[in-house]
DNA sequence: GTCTATATTTGGATAGAC
DNA sequence: GTCTATCCAAATATAGAC
């Protein structure tokens, strides 16, 4: 007998090639917007012919997914495992790795975070990895006592809008992340000073 | 002699078509996309054929910048003249006013506040307009003594960054609109007590 | 697996008749 | 002022040869 190969070379290649169409697209949003990406452009970049291009994906949306999909694990990649003991400094950390990652990139984050092009919406499989990002904040609130979903609702606001204002008034400057330990500060000084005062009004009413 | 007629009864009707055809197209982008708009179903939609929108706008862009005239016409015409007293009370009033405008119309707020149409950025003139409703929140600002620019930009994102999540995540809902009461408490807290703080601190030195 | 050739659609914009 | 006719370019996608 002949014996199966153990490995695919033939997968491997496809794979190294949808990587690089992959790659090439990143490279084009980020030059040209995310919502001028054509297959032409695409194709040309890689040294191919735009019809060769479905042979690695299935249409032009299903390219906008493996994007959305990368952006979205590289997002969880990107995050820490080493957590500070000071909640303070846990939510620094945190919204300094959310702001950066989001004004790193424009055109990842309008492709995350943002509806901006007509007709696409990721796919289950590829949201489900954005998912993530969000639980793993609730869970990182849940360990120093926050439990309370609008408190979490509020923090995502405040940084998501960090970030936006960073991207859109001060583009590569820092006028906004320079804001952000500040914030946090805000933030956390509030929820905390609120649980206690809410507590010592029940204890009052009793 | 025949007299100059009073009215420009042909410059009249011109305007009032030029405006019917902007209303159709706002119809359009809220249903299908700010990204989404063409030429062909605008002239459609007004019972028109497409060359003929060219006797009203120069261009595509064109009738994309006086949209985004008139929707920050919109945001400095609905503005309150009347305030409170209580600067609090000021602040949730222009908050809500911010965040209900945005929330209220998607693809208005895409053209105004964010740049996802690739091509297009407003006109000087278009531009003028909408800064003034900036301008007015920091004379606001000022007239209660806030005159840090860094406490306008936390204001501003926070307040984006409310529309924004209501927007993505919760359109048509009160997820976060109901937060804005708070977070404005948050924000004013912090900037009073951090000017006393730090004015404190001054003192302490001297 | 990549190409050529092509279908199909759609888009913005112009020329010129009426 | 609006139309018809048309141009030109770009885009996604498919068929079929090699």
């Amino acid at each position: 007998m002949l014996g199966e190969p153990t490995r695919d070379r033939r997968a491997e290649r496809r794979e190294a090639t949808r990587a690089e169409i992959l790659d090439a697209a990143w490279a084009h949003v980020r030059e040209h917007g995310l919502a001028a990406l054509s297959l032409r452009d695409l194709a040309r970049s890689v040294g191919m012919q735009p019809p060769s291009l479905y042979g690695y994906f299935d249409s032009k949306n299903a390219i906008y997914d493996a994007m959305f999909a990368q952006g979205a694990q590289a997002f969880v990649d990107g995050r820490s495992s080493a957590w500070p003991e000071d909640p303070v400094d846990v939510l620094k950390q945190m919204a300094h790795y959310f702001v950066g990652f989001c004004s790193s990139d424009v055109a990842r984050y309008q492709l995350l975070f943002q509806r901006t092009i007509p007709g696409f919406e990721p796919s289950a499989e590829s949201f489900a990895i954005s998912v993530r990002g969000l639980t793993e904040i609730i869970e990182r609130f849940a360990s120093f006592g926050i439990t309370d979903p609008a408190a979490v609702d509020l923090y995502t606001a405040l940084f998501t809008g960090i970030a936006d204002q960073q991207i859109s008034n001060d583009p590569g400057g820092d006028r906004w992340i320079r804001l952000i330990d500040d914030a946090v500060e805000m933030f956390y000084g509030h929820i905390t000073t609120k649980k206690a005062s809410s507590s010592k009004k029940r204890r009052g009413t009793r």
